[in-house]
DNA sequence: ATCCTCCCCTAC
DNA sequence: TAAGGTAGGGGAGGAT
C-alpha cells in the first residue's frame, strides 16, 4: 500500500479490480501496443478488460506485441524485433475465451527495407537511447536526429505493466486519454487547484465583507499595511514524507519516475532541503539530480493528499486574516494589519509563530513566513525565512534585505528577464537600483521597466488581489503530442474541446471568443530533451470571435479545427495543442439569448485572415446572419439539409434547455448553436433550433458586394427589434454596422502570414525585445526621411491574388530581401504606407511636455525647468515616448537641447545641470534604437 | 486614445 | 518511460 509507485495509481487499480472480475484475463502480463489505423477504441477496451496491457508509446523493453493491420515496409522494418501481429488476435483469443498463439497471427514478414530514417529510431536499441542520453544538457540545444515514434496521445493508450488502465468504461475512447493526462499532470493540478482557491477566497470575501469592514479596519486607522505571505516548505515533499517516515533525513524529490532507472526525465515537482543541498531543485529532471545526488530518493505524487493539506491550510488563514490573496495551493498573501496595533513590537513575530504552529499541528507541515510593509517584502522575506522560519522585515531592514539578493531573486524575473538583465551587467539588486529608469523602459517596456526600478528599491503598491471574475479558460496538452496525420490532429482537437467545454460548463461560463494554440517543432530542432516533451517549438496562436457566446464542444471543435487549418501545418510538426476561450458571460446571461427572425448577425472578422499556405482559401470566410426558422428547417428534405449545411455553416441558436427552456417548449431538444465547417462533413445537427450562418467559402466575396442576400436595414421589422431586450437589440444594431464596414475592406495581407511559415522571425524576437513581431526598418529612422521610403513594398493586394504557392514564395523572397539589406531599404511588408497612413500619423497620439509637443516651445521650457525628480520622471517619460513613437529625430532635438541648457547652466548659476540626465537618455536612446532596430543611432 | 490580435513571460 | 498546465500581466503593431 505504500509501495511508492502503486500508489500513484491508486485509483487506477481499484478500476482495475472491478473490471478485473468479469473478464478472464487472457491478456495478463501481455503488453500491447496499438500501430496507427487500427481501431483503437475497441481493441484498447478489449484488451484492458482482459487484463492486458495497453501500451502509449512503442518504447524499447516494455512493450511484447504490436498491433497493426497495415505497415510500410519501413516499419515492419523497424519493427522486426516485436511479435507484430493482426488485431483479430485480440478479438479471436477472447473469443476462444484463451489467449491464442500470436504466431498464427503475425502481420507481414519484412521485404527490403525503404528508407524511413524516422522510423528507425523506434528500434529497441539501447543503446542508442543511452548514448544520445549523456549527450544533452539542460537546455534543449542538440542536433540528434529526433527519434519520431509512432506515438500519440491521442491514438493510443497505455499503462504500466500489472497496472491496467482505468478506463471510463461507458467513455468512448478518447476523452479519458486527455482525462488520464490530466489526472498525472501536476502542473494541471497546481492549475485548477488555484482556481478553486481563488474561488474559495471570494466566497470568503463576500461572507465577510461586513465584518471585516469594521473589525479589522477601523482598528488601524492609519495606511500602515502589514503583509504576510506564507509558504509551505517543500510541500508536496513534505506531504508525500509524512506517510515515510523513515526518509525524512534523505534527500527526497516527488516526481514520476520510480528511481530505478537513473537516465529518467521525467521533473522533480518538489524535493526536500536535504536534496537541494546538493544542488537539486523543483522542476529539475530527475536525471539531473541523480547525478548530483545518487541516492536521492523519489517518492509518488499524492494529490489528494496535497489538496487536503491544502484546505486545512487555507481554513486556517481565514481565522487570522483581513484580506487573502490565494497564491497557490501551498502558498499565500495576506493583509494582517488588525493585528498589529504597535507596529515593529513584535506583534507580527507572534502572530507569525500562532499561524504556523497551528499549521504544523493540523496538518504535520512546516511552513515559513514573511513579514513586510508590501507584498515584494513579503515575498523576500519569507524567502529569507526558508526553510521552517520567519522573518518580519520592518522598514529598517529592507534596505539590508534587497542588498543580499539577487535580480533573479525579484518576482517576475524569470528566464528571459534574467538573461536581459545580465547582459546589461545587472546581477544583484544594487546593480539595478543604479540604472536610470529610462534604461530599462527602453529594455523592458514602461509597465515593466518602472516595476523593476520600483523592486530595486523595495517599493510595491500593489494590492492584494481581489480574485476578480477570470477572464479565460483554456486546456492545452504540451506533452507526448505527435500526431500521424490530420485525423489524429483532429481527434485530438475535438477531444481537447470536449474538455474545454466541461471546464466552461463546471464554472457556467459561455465565451465568444476561440483561441487555438499550437506548439510546432522548429525546423531543426533535435530531439526534446523531455521524453516526448515538446523541445525546441514556435508557438502560433489564431483566433475567432462568435457572435454568440457557446460552451458547446462541437461549436468550439468546429472552430478550433478552423483555425488549426489555417496553421497549415505538417501533423508530425506539432508537440502542442490548446483551446483557449476568452470574452466570458455567465452561462445563465446567454442563455436567455433569443431566436429572432430574419436578421442579420455578424460579419467575423475572419475576412483578414486569409491565409498564405492553404491551398485555396476556403478559410477566408466571411460570415453572413442568415436565420432560418427552425420549423422550416426541419422539415426541409433530409438531402437538402446537407447540402444547406455543406454550403454554409449552421448554426443553431436556441435556449439552453437545461436551465432555461422555459419560454420555448417547442425547443425540447437542445443543443447549442454550432458552426459547421464549410469542407468538413454536415454536423449531425439532429433536430433542435433553429439558424444558421452562413459562410461563404471563397473570397469573392471580399471584392463584390455581396451582402444583397441579407436584408437590409430598411426592411428590418421593427416591432420584431422592439421585442427583443435592450441588450439584443444593441448587438444586432452593431452587427448591423459590422456589415456595412464591411463593404469597404480591402482584402489584406497579414503579418501572419509570414509566421506560419518563417522561424527566424521568433529569433530575432529572442534577440530583441520581447514579444515584438517583425521589426520595421531600421534605417528609415535615421535617414530624416522616415515616412516616405520611396522603396515601393509589394503590392500585397496583387501578391494575394496569385496562387498560394507562388504567393509564398514571393513573400518568402521579400523576407529575406529584408533581411539582409536590413540597413539600407525597406521593404515592410506589413504595413502598407499609403497616403492615408502618413497623413493618419500626426493624430497618433503625440507625447507631450507639460502640454508643449513642438520643439522650440519645449526649448524655451527646458532654459528655465527645474530639476525636480518629478521633472525628470516627466521628461524621461516624455522621450521615451518619442522614441518609442519612432520621433526619434525629435528625441534627439529634446536631449540635445537639454544638453545645451546644462552646459550654460555649469558655466553660470546652476550647479544642479542636466548632465546626467542627458547622457542617460543618450544611452537609453542608443539601446531603445539597436533593441527594437538591431543597428547604432551615432548620437 | 483605445481596442484587438498574437505573441512572450512568469508563477506555482 | 511520462504525464512541460494555465491565468494573467504585458508589449508590439495594427485597426478604428
Ligand atoms: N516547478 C515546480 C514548482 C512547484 N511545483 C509544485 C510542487 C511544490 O511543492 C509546490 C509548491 O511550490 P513551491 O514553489 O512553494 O516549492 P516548495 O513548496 O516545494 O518548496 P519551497 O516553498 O520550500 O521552496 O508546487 C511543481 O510541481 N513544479
Ligand atoms: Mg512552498
Ligand atoms: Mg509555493
Amino acid at each position: 500500500m505504500s509501495d511508492p509507485y502503486d500508489a500513484i495509481q491508486f485509483g487506477q487499480v481499484q478500476n482495475v479490480l472491478q473490471a478485473s472480475q468479469e473478464r478472464p484475463q487472457l491478456f495478463k502480463g501481455i503488453s500491447i501496443y496499438v500501430n496507427g489505423y487500427a481501431p483503437q477504441s475497441e481493441l484498447r477496451r478489449h484488451i484492458l478488460e482482459h487484463g492486458g496491457d495497453y501500451q502509449q508509446h512503442l518504447k524499447k523493453s516494455s512493450v511484447t506485441h504490436i498491433l497493426a493491420t497495415t505497415l510500410t515496409n519501413a516499419k515492419i522494418e523497424s519493427l522486426r524485433n516485436y511479435k507484430v501481429v493482426d488485431p483479430s488476435w485480440v478479438t479471436d483469443s477472447i473469443a476462444a475465451g484463451r489467449l491464442l498463439p500470436w504466431t498464427h497471427y503475425r502481420l507481414g514478414f519484412s521485404k527490403g527495407p525503404e528508407d524511413q530514417s524516422t522510423m528507425e529510431q523506434n528500434e529497441p536499441v539501447k543503446e542508442t537511447e543511452q548514448g544520445e542520453k549523456r549527450k544533452r544538457e539542460e537546455e534543449e540545444r542538440e542536433t540528434v536526429i529526433e527519434s519520431v515514434s509512432p506515438v500519440q496521445i491521442n491514438t493510443i493508450i497505455s499503462q504500466k505493466d500489472k497496472n491496467n488502465k482505468s478506463l471510463d468504461e461507458d467513455h468512448d475512447t478518447h476523452p479519458d486519454i486527455i482525462k488520464n493526462y490530466y489526472k498525472n499532470s501536476r502542473l494541471h493540478h497546481l492549475s485548477a487547484w488555484k482556481e478553486e482557491l481563488k474561488d474559495k477566497v471570494r466566497r470568503w470575501n463576500l461572507e465577510n465583507a461586513g465584518f471585516k469592514g469594521r473589525n479589522k479596519k477601523g482598528k488601524r486607522p492609519e495606511n500602515h499595511r502589514v503583509v504576510m505571505h506564507i509558504d509551505f516548505d517543500a510541500f508536496f515533499a513534505s506531504v508525500s514524507l509524512l506517510d515515510r517516515p523513515h526518509l525524512k533525513d534523505r534527500p527526497v524529490a516527488v516526481a514520476h519516475s520510480k528511481g530505478a532507472k537513473d537516465d529518467s526525465s521525467s521533473e522533480i515537482a518538489s524535493c526536500n532541503y536535504i536534496a537541494r543541498q546538493f544542488g537539486i531543485h523543483n522542476g529539475m529532471m530527475m536525471s539531473t539530480a541523480k547525478i548530483k545526488c545518487p541516492e536521492l530518493q523519489s517518492v509518488p505524487y499524492e494529490f489528494e493528499k496535497y489538496k487536503a493539506v491544502s484546505d486545512t491550510f487555507y481554513q486556517i488563514i481565514f481565522e487570522y486574516a483581513d484580506e487573502i490573496q490565494a497564491v497557490s495551493v501551498d502558498e499565500a498573501l495576506l493583509e494582517v494589519a488588525s493585528h498589529v496595533t504597535q507596529p515593529g513590537t513584535g506583534q507580527e513575530m507572534d502572530l507569525a509563530t500562532q499561524i504556523r504552529d497551528k499549521i504544523r499541528s493540523k496538518t504535520g507541515c512546516n511552513t515559513s513566513v514573511g513579514v513586510g510593509p508590501n507584498i515584494l517584502i513579503a515575498r523576500l522575506a519569507n524567502r529569507r525565512a526558508k526553510p521552517n522560519g520567519q522573518y518580519i522585515c520592518g522598514l529598517d531592514q529592507i534596505q539590508d534585505l534587497l542588498s543580499s539578493i539577487e535580480v533573479t531573486d525579484l518576482p517576475g524575473v524569470g528566464r528571459a528577464m534574467k538573461s536581459k538583465l545580465y547582459e546589461m551587467g545587472v546581477r544583484i539588486v544594487k546593480d539595478l537600483a543604479l540604472v536610470p529608469l529610462s534604461n530599462l523602459q527602453a529594455n523592458f517596456g514602461t509597465k515593466i521597466g518602472q516595476t523593476l526600478h520600483n523592486f530595486s528599491k523595495g517599493i510595491d503598491d500593489r494590492l492584494l488581489s481581489t480574485h476578480p471574475t477570470r477572464q479565460s479558460v483554456s486546456a492545452e496538452v504540451n506533452w507526448g503530442i505527435r500526431f500521424e496525420n490530420e485525423e489524429k490532429a483532429k481527434t485530438f482537437i475535438d477531444d481537447l474541446a470536449k474538455e474545454v467545454s466541461e471546464r466552461l460548463d463546471s464554472q457556467q461560463m459561455k465565451g465568444r471568443s476561440i483561441t487555438l494554440k499550437i506548439m510546432r517543432r522548429k525546423l531543426g530542432s533535435g530531439a526534446p530533451l523531455k521524453y516526448l516533451g515538446y523541445g525546441d517549438c514556435d508557438t502560433f496562436s489564431r483566433s475567432t470571435v462568435l457572435p454568440r457566446a457557446t460552451d458547446d464542444n462541437q461549436v468550439i471543435a468546429k472552430n478550433a479545427w478552423n483555425l488549426y487549418k489555417q496553421l497549415n501545418f505538417t501533423p508530425s510538426d506539432v508537440r502542442g495543442v490548446g483551446i483557449q476561450i476568452q470574452k466570458l458571460e455567465a452561462a445563465s446571461v446567454s442563455d436567455k439569448t433569443q431566436f429572432f427572425g430574419a436578421v442579420p448577425l455578424n460579419t467575423e472578422p475572419v475576412a483578414s485572415r486569409s491565409l498564405g499556405k492553404t491551398k485555396n482559401d476556403e478559410n477566408t470566410t466571411v460570415y453572413k446572419r442568415k436565420m432560418v426558422d427552425r420549423d422550416v428547417f426541419i422539415q426541409l428534405p433530409e438531402s437538402t439539409r446537407l447540402e444547406i449545411s455543406d454550403a454554409y455553416k449552421v448554426v443553431f441558436m436556441e435556449k439552453e434547455g437545461t436551465s432555461s427552456a422555459v419560454n420555448t417548449p417547442t425547443w425540447s431538444e437542445n443543443r447549442p448553436e454550432c458552426i459547421g465547417g464549410s469542407s468538413t462533413a454536415a454536423m449531425g445537427h439532429s433536430e433542435t433550433s433553429e439558424l444558421y450562418v452562413s459562410p461563404v467559402p471563397d473570397n469573392d466575396i471580399l471584392d463584390q458586394p455581396s451582402f444583397s442576400d441579407l436584408p437590409p436595414w430598411s426592411q428590418l421589422d421593427p416591432t420584431m427589434l422592439l421585442a427583443l431586450s435592450t441588450e439584443m437589440q444593441q448587438q444586432i444594431l452593431k452587427q448591423y454596422g459590422q456589415i456595412h464596414e464591411h463593404h469597404d475592406k480591402k482584402l489584406k495581407i497579414n503579418h501572419r502570414d509570414f509566421e506560419t511559415e518563417n522561424k527566424f522571425q521568433k529569433e530575432s524576437r529572442n534577440r530583441t525585445t520581447a514579444g515584438g513581431t517583425t521589426k520595421n526598418t531600421l534605417t528609415q529612422m535615421f535617414s530624416r526621411n522616415y515616412y516616405e521610403d520611396e522603396d515601393a513594398p509589394l503590392d500585397m493586394s496583387a501578391v494575394n491574388e496569385l496562387p498560394a504557392d507562388i504567393r509564398e514564395e514571393i513573400l518568402e523572397n521579400e523576407r529575406r530581401k529584408k533581411n539582409r539589406q536590413k540597413n539600407t531599404s525597406r521593404s515592410d511588408v506589413k504595413k502598407k504606407h499609403t497616403p492615408a497612413d502618413v497623413e493618419t500619423r500626426p493624430s497618433f497620439c503625440e507625447p507631450k511636455l507639460m502640454g508643449l509637443t513642438d520643439i522650440r516651445d519645449i526649448r524655451v521650457l527646458l532654459k528655465t525647468w527645474e530639476r525636480t525628480p518629478e521633472n525628470i520622471r516627466l521628461l524621461t517619460e516624455f522621450v521615451m515616448k518619442l522614441a518609442h513613437n519612432k520621433d526619434l529625430d525629435k528625441a534627439r532635438l529634446v536631449v540635445l537641447s537639454l544638453d545645451q541648457v546644462s552646459n550654460v547652466a555649469a558655466q553660470g548659476t546652476d550647479p544642479q545641470s542636466w548632465r546626467a540626465e542627458v547622457e542617460e537618455l543618450r544611452l537609453a536612446l542608443k539601446e531603445h534604437v539597436f533593441n527594437h532596430y538591431r543597428c547604432n543611432l551615432r548620437f
